[in-house]
DNA sequence: TATTTTTATCTTGACGTCAAGATAAATTAT
DNA sequence: ATAATTTATCTTGACGTCAAGATAAAAATA
């Protein structure tokens, strides 16, 4: 069980001194994100996917046909290091859900690209996906997902003005 | 970058039939807490710990005199497998931070508890981290903070009613 | 008391992630 | 043109996590 409340009275005796109220805040943001990664799981795992191969799957399907981007393209978006972009697109590969392309532009470079079971599979999956994530939010008023989009929005565009993450 | 009205976008091309207005508020979520906890991971850093050490050490900080948990205390209140608590714990032994300690009432049972080196890293790695937890909600009004709160206070409820994760 | 069930901790093996560094190709500067 | 730098991808080794199962002790039941 997760009890905020409690913590911080527990603070209060120990640590008399510390202001509480910003790790409340953090704290309850921190597992709520845990919370609806985990419901959302459950959907990817239906498909036998993990967040991580849903995520490429779902860059390369959004983008469009010939739904193809290189590794540079795929780890810029999702903020990732290129050695978990390698890892992701090697299970990818042997699932027969994308397959590196050649690109003859640039050598160095090769295209990820949707198989059609990849594609057939991501686009069920996505649907599934949208599904859920509306259920998670169901309980949320229309006022308070105003507000709340618009505080977090505000604050992540802050955040990308200061430059690193 | 981080750009969810750009992906919202790229999908009302290529999926017109689902709503992404969910997807927004869920992932604005889920980035927010990503920053949160990749900010304050420097602040661990700094006193030579991890996210998970600090968790550990917090824990047993506030539950107060004798600073003394089980590991099953610990994993309840954190929300992990017996697995990875005892991973955390063997890495804080080999730090000398935490002690397992016998419990005589139940040998099935042990206790972990601070050293006075755990003690005091902890006490001095709380104190920056409240006021890494400042600064990063400071530039969320006051008004902004009360309605925050109160959404999550009140969603995280409701999910603990329904049980389960 | 003896047996079964439950509880607490640890072990094992797999996975996803990162940081740091290696390799090869393209670009820029000399 | 040649050399130096930058860029794109992959490799390696370490870490934290989980699920499933092993072990031992305690509690419940017969």
């Amino acid at each position: 069980m997760f009890d905020m409340d409690k913590i911080r009275a527990q603070w209060a005796k120990q640590r008399p001194d510390i202001d509480t109220e910003p790790m409340a805040l953090i704290g309850r943001i921190i597992r709520l994100s845990a919370h609806l990664s985990s419901q959302m799981s459950k959907t990817f795992a239906k498909h036998g996917l993990t967040a991580a191969s849903f995520d490429v799957l779902a860059t390369l399907l959004r983008s469009g046909p010939p739904h193809a981007l290189s590794p540079n393209d795929l780890l810029a978006t999702m903020m990732v290091t290129s050695g978990t972009m390698t890892n992701r697109i090697d299970q990818l590969v042997k699932d027969g859900l994308v397959e590196r392309v050649q690109n003859s532009d640039d050598k160095r470079s090769i295209l990820v690209q949707l198989t059609q079971k990849g594609r057939d599979k991501i686009n069920a999956a996505v649907t599934d996906h949208v599904a859920t994530q509306s259920q998670l939010v169901e309980n949320i008023s229309d006022e308070e997902r105003v507000v709340l989009n618009e505080v977090l929005r505000t604050y992540l565009t802050d955040i990308d003005k200061k430059r690193s993450d």
